[in-house]
DNA sequence: AACAGATAGTCAGGGCACTGAGCATTTCAG
DNA sequence: CTGAAATGCTCAGTGCCCTGACTATCTGTT
């Protein structure tokens, strides 16, 4: 309701100049920005605590294929939260890196399946201490309580979205 | 305490293939990897509600103007959270759009100074109405004193990461 | 005046993230 | 069986984000 007005004073006073600078806003009240900024420190964290070769986004995708090996491309990125690019890119870059293999599906041509080797599989293991000790860092400023409260809350924003971007099948019977 | 080993549990039993999967982390529970999902869901909402054409980072940038005209171009990057690099390049762009100037420092060689253009001024007024909306948006999933709470914890981890960024200078006095 | 260190900016390079176009394969309707 | 739709993936293009190396300018000493 009153949000927008408060986040956007119009000036209808026109006092020349000093009233002009009443037009910017306060972005550190803005959850995007915080986001972005957010994102931009486990950036830094991860790399300073946990690896300068494989990143968050590579991590997640190893961790995935540990916990559910031969999956399809398509469906790794789902779990992970990448997009068909994104996902491809990734997965090169790891496959360079002799950190997993990737056949086409026997079954349906249109797959890639992917497994970890032996390598990537010892990356992963290496890399869960420090992961979590990177989470403890990040979210130090915050007592225990409300670092339950946060997780929760980004969860649901982020679930919340997730589902903008599948926009759920209309749900077969119409009519 | 027991966050690292809740998070990662080593399997000491090797059942063949079963205890493999044992690890592999649930990736919702870190806050890094929601952090990026966050942010990707802001840049979603951010390009089907306010903008396909000036990005978030870019309106930022417009947004630091507004407040104080004439600022340099470090300045305006440490204000909106963007390294050396990278504001540089938003910059250029905005640039190129015709959205601000940029000159030299007669005082300082060094020095960019950066100024809104006419038409700059005009898109970052346009797009205050719709950024609030999406702002909306974006934290619907929370009842209104969720928003509050969610919004501190962010500040609080990204300013706390801030530090860590800038090692903070020794502190003249110290005895 | 000269030199060392700090500071502002540029440039090259690598990685994430998205869109839109295009290709191959599979599936489904007729 | 055949053509249309759906699906999985690739590729080109744009933008954000960082590091490390380099240039230009300024500042404080000597």
């Amino acid at each position: 309701m009153t949000v927008a007005r408060s986040l956007y004073r119009q000036c209808a006073d026109k006092s020349d100049h000093g009233s002009v600078r009443m037009a910017a806003v306060d972005l550190t009240t803005h959850p995007g920005h915080l986001a972005r900024r957010l994102q931009q420190a486990h950036y830094l964290l991860w790399n300073t605590i946990v690896s300068e070769e494989t990143t968050s986004p590579q991590y997640a995708v190893l961790n995935a294929l540990v916990a559910e090996p031969g999956l399809d491309q398509r469906t790794v990125g789902e779990r992970v939260g990448l997009d068909r690019s994104t996902i491809a890119e990734v997965v090169s870059r790891l496959g360079r890196r002799g950190l997993l293999d990737k056949v086409r599906d026997p079954q349906d041509g249109r797959r890639s399946l992917l497994r970890l080797t032996d390598e990537g599989l010892r990356v992963h293991r290496r890399l869960g201490v420090r992961v979590a000790r990177m989470n403890q860092v990040f979210l130090a400023p915050l007592a225990a309580d409300e670092q339950a409260v946060f997780i929760g809350l980004m969860r649901r924003v982020a679930d919340a979205a997730e589902g903008l971007r599948n926009p759920a099948e209309p749900a077969t019977a119409t009519g």
